[in-house]
RNA sequence: UGGGCUAUAGCCAAGUGGUAAGGCAACGGAUUUUGAUUCCGUCAUGCGCAGGUUCGAAUCCUGCUAGCCCAGCCA
């Protein structure tokens, strides 16, 4: 993966330099640690190309691991999801681990705080332990708990290791500093009770190691060296770093918090995400529309196009908000070279070359993509009747409008000009078919230079034309200035679907093939819903354009 | 004075005392059988603000200001 390496520094990296140079690590581990409670989304995207492409650059490992330690949330379904949006990316991890791998010595850990006097069983409620928590502003008290005897709490915690009690009737809690400023180093709990069917330990356990205990002991067990994760975890280092070292881990990973991504008129909650699903206001996670991994999958993006994009955008501890723009860019920039050129028409109109002999076809050399020959030509049809794009032809056109008006020439791109010379509209007064004459000479590839034209149209020849539908999407979202109410951003036109035409060689296409559609923009054979008989595309993305009406 | 963090162009972002990289966007112009691509050019006398140290400050010091995160038996 030597295409990693031209991306300029972060400061994980200046770190990592450090680390190596002073001799603090021979070997880097990192991991991508996951909770298996949805799908991944862009925001996953940018961590698993930082873990996996640091360990690559310094020659280290990453592991998957899944941080299943909450049974209520958890699914495999979500697991096997993760996995496959990873390999898709085209990341292979070292180890596979899952958090509950690790349950058995987790509790050991445990046992041993509490032999150190440094864990303690909880007697008390939800809501008193959250009174006796203090406030932001305001030291929290201790808990009568608190100085139960070594004994009893080694027993305590076996019973509750054997289900002895009920969910939320005991906690077990690390004994650190009430009046900690850090309301995260105020005795907080490390164990509950949860009987639960976990999708990976069954039934064994029915009490669960929260994040903060866990992850740290996750780390170390597996020789992280380090640890990267968001920004709001930066106030849990000073636990994560207490449980390392009273818990005695051998190897004493490192955290490192990043500011996660966010994207214009995208929303990147898992919360929100789902409401989209669960509301229908989309086809499911992978519908196109969602910034999911899946969901850009089958919008047509590819892996590269989002790892350019992740590497790109860098990585800092400053809150930011990307341009969606700049995705857009990187998936022109991926299919430039790589999509076939091919003509669809999205809305038909269609156009009667008058002085075309009837019934004749002819069969048209069109290069497949002019910025890479060696992907060859294809041969289109063209005869008396044809499709232009409605768009194409006005018939009071503003100023600097180069397409078809009455009495105007334009190029059919690799076939021939045509001039209009007649409207017909139907009884609402809507424009229903024009009718051109072509001129022989001006056959594409013939090097005629006899006249110019300004506009040059793609089109369907209208008799061996096949039928597809379009699907072109919009953002989701309006605006990113949304709160609670994002419903309300929501954009109403996000999808509008098109029945049109495509060239008939089109048939041959299969799921998640990408074409460039000519003057259109890049799109994608939907795998789910293209069927024998009925092509759907998927738009990509547009193609740039200065042309404004 | 709860604690933690951040601030470089419209949006990302490099920069770690020697005179502001790069990308996206935007705007000019050339080429063009995609109003695309490509190419060329423009885009911070300036680094949140105010002082200070220094021959020299985005980088060091002091004081402000603004924004984000934290009171789950979620992660």
């Amino acid at each position: 993966m030597s295409e990693t390496n031209n991306t300029s520094s972060n400061f994980i990296k200046n770190i990592i330099k450090e680390d190596i140079a002073t001799g603090k690590h021979d070997e880097i581990v990192t991991r991508f640690p996951p909770e298996p409670n949805g799908y991944l989304h862009i925001g996953h995207a940018k961590s698993i190309v930082l873990n996996f492409e640091i360990a690559d650059e310094f020659g280290g490992k990453t592991n998957l691991r899944f941080d299943d330690t909450n049974p209520l949330k958890e699914d495999k379904e979500y697991v096997d999801s993760i996995k496959d949006d990873i390999e898709w990316l085209g990341y292979e991890w070292d180890g596979l681990k899952f958090a509950s791998d690790y349950f058995e010595e987790m509790y050991d850990r445990a046992v041993l705080l509490i032999k150190k006097g440094l864990a303690y069983v909880e007697d008390m409620s939800q809501e008193e332990i959250r009174e006796y928590r203090g406030t932001l502003k305001e030291p929290g008290k201790e808990s009568p708990s608190r100085s139960r005897s070594v004994e009893e709490n080694l027993d305590l915690f076996e019973r509750m290791k054997n289900g002895e009690f009920g969910n939320g009737e005991k906690v077990l809690r690390a004994k650190i500093d009430m009046s900690s400023p850090n309301i995260n180093m105020r005795d907080p709990v490390i164990y509950r009770i949860s009987h639960a069917t976990h999708h990976n330990t069954g039934d064994k356990w029915c009490i669960y190691p929260m994040y903060s205990f866990a992850h740290p002991l996750e780390d170390a067990i597996e020789g992280v060296t380090h640890s990267i994760c968001t920004l709001e975890f930066e106030d849990q280092r000073p636990l994560y770093n207490w449980v390392v070292e009273n818990c005695e881990m051998e190897a004493k990973p490192q955290q490192i918090e990043f500011a996660r991504l966010n994207l214009t008129n995208t929303v990147m909650s898992k919360r929100k995400l789902k409401q989209f699903v669960d509301e229908n206001f989309v086809d499911g996670w992978d519908d196109p529309r969602m910034p999911t991994i899946s969901g850009f999958r089958r919008r047509g993006f590819t892996p590269e196009s989002i790892k350019l994009f992740c590497r790109e955008i860098g990585v800092a501890k400053s809150d930011n908000t990307v341009d969606v723009r700049m995705l857009e860019h990187f998936i022109r920039e991926d299919l430039k070279l790589k999509a076939p050129r091919t003509m669809s028409v999205l809305h038909p109109l269609k156009v009667v070359i008058t002085n075309y002999p009837e019934g004749e076809v002819e069969w048209l050399d069109a290069d497949i993509n002019p910025e890479n020959e060696e992907m060859g030509t294809r041969k289109i049809p063209f005869s008396r009747e044809i499709y232009i794009e409605k768009s194409d032809f006005m018939e009071n056109p503003p100023k600097k409008y180069f397409r078809l008006f009455p009495g105007n020439e334009v190029r059919l791109k690799h076939a021939y000009f045509i001039k209009c010379n007649d409207v017909i509209k139907d009884e609402n007064g809507e424009v229903v078919e024009i009718h051109c004459t072509y001129d022989p000479e001006t056959k594409s590839g013939t090097g005629f230079t006899g006249r110019k034209v300004k506009g040059t149209l793609h089109w369907v020849e209208a008799t061996n034309a096949k039928e597809a539908e379009f699907r072109l999407y919009d953002s989701l979202i309006l605006d990113e200035k949304s709160g609670d109410d994002f419903l309300e951003q929501v954009n109403p036109k996000s999808l509008e679907v098109a029945n049109g035409f495509v060239e008939p060689n089109m048939t041959e296409a299969k799921g998640n093939d990408k074409f460039q559609f000519f003057r259109h923009g890049y799109f994608n054979v939907d795998p789910k819903d293209t069927t024998e008989d009925k092509l759907v595309f998927n738009r990509i993305v547009e193609l740039k354009s200065s042309f404004k009406l």
